[in-house]
DNA sequence: ATTTGACCTCAACCTAAGTTGAGGTATCAG
DNA sequence: CTGATACCTCAACTTAGGTTGAGGTCAAAT
């Protein structure tokens, strides 16, 4: 149980580094993209409230399932702006995610059963191959990197 | 069956763009990055084999499975370079990418049952909590975007 | 009082997987 | 023979998720 001073500390961004095993910069970069938030003192430095911590935990659990920034903003952006949020709040988010997960296991297991097949029939044909041909969508969007699993909203690689 | 002639035929950017469904600067990028090649006629235009045209379909297919540009040129630098690849020999590619989509989804899967138990003890802590923890490894990668999904040669997210 | 270390901002750089455009040449149809 | 396409190269731009460094300030220990 942390102790009375704990719950009410605030955190520089050095500490908050240490805490979560993020580098400072990185932190600059999610308080830039609006994924957490602080307070200056009057020395304009940053003051991150306890509450930050368990938002990196949850940024760094959602990064390792591969879901992006922008809907990890996005999602953090539904937690109560007035109260701070408690565990069932946290627990809507991750419930989230895990259809997010089911979804894009189903995907890979298609994929998986449809390369399968490929290499049974032997073709890797454009004509004819269920798994060359679905790449017509992912053409379609526009410059740069791709991603390399669409997520939530993604419009279907086979179907 | 394909013609005697289309057999043996040879085919511009252009025609290799519109029978692959990619575009011309892609065609290009992939010369360069070495995943297909292509020789040259009198006026120095590209003129690519029959070949060709399964790599790909190859990329295209490897693609869609999260696979990134450098691991599929890997595995098509294993193929004979003396004789022309038969069956058999993307065969033995696809299998590959077979085992890659299983160590995938197996890791999936894992998250997926962690976070679960992880919105059932209600922690998201740095300390307790498997799903937050094992990105240490991944912030030791250097500069730059992050893979979203590790693939063949991932050090274990969870273990 | 000074030095060390942590902090500040801002701009530039990195990878991946291409796209876009400028400036110049080839090829083909009429 | 002359346009209209198609092709060539090369450089710069794109997104995502940051890192690195320059130049300057703040805080604490000596």
């Amino acid at each position: 149980m942390p102790s009375r001073e704990e719950l009410f500390r605030e955190w520089s961004v050095g500490q908050l580094a240490e805490r979560s095993g993020l580098s400072v910069s990185a932190l600059h970069f999610y308080e830039r993209k609006g994924l957490i938030s602080s307070t200056r003192n009057e020395g304009n430095q940053r003051r991150f409230s306890r509450e930050m911590l368990r938002r990196l935990a949850f940024i760094r659990a959602s990064q390792s399932l591969g879901i992006p920034l922008t809907e990890i903003g996005e999602a953090l952006s539904t937690l109560p702006q007035q109260r701070t949020p408690n565990e069932a709040d946290w627990a809507v988010l991750a419930e989230g995610w895990r259809e997010v997960l089911d979804a894009r296991m189903g995907l890979l297991e298609r994929l998986r059963d449809d390369l399968t097949s490929c290499i049974g029939c032997g073709c890797l044909s454009f004509e004819r191959c269920k798994i060359v041909n679905p790449a017509d969508r992912l053409s379609v969007e526009g410059p740069g990197a791709r991603r390399l699993m669409p997520g939530t909203t993604h419009q279907g690689l086979i179907d």
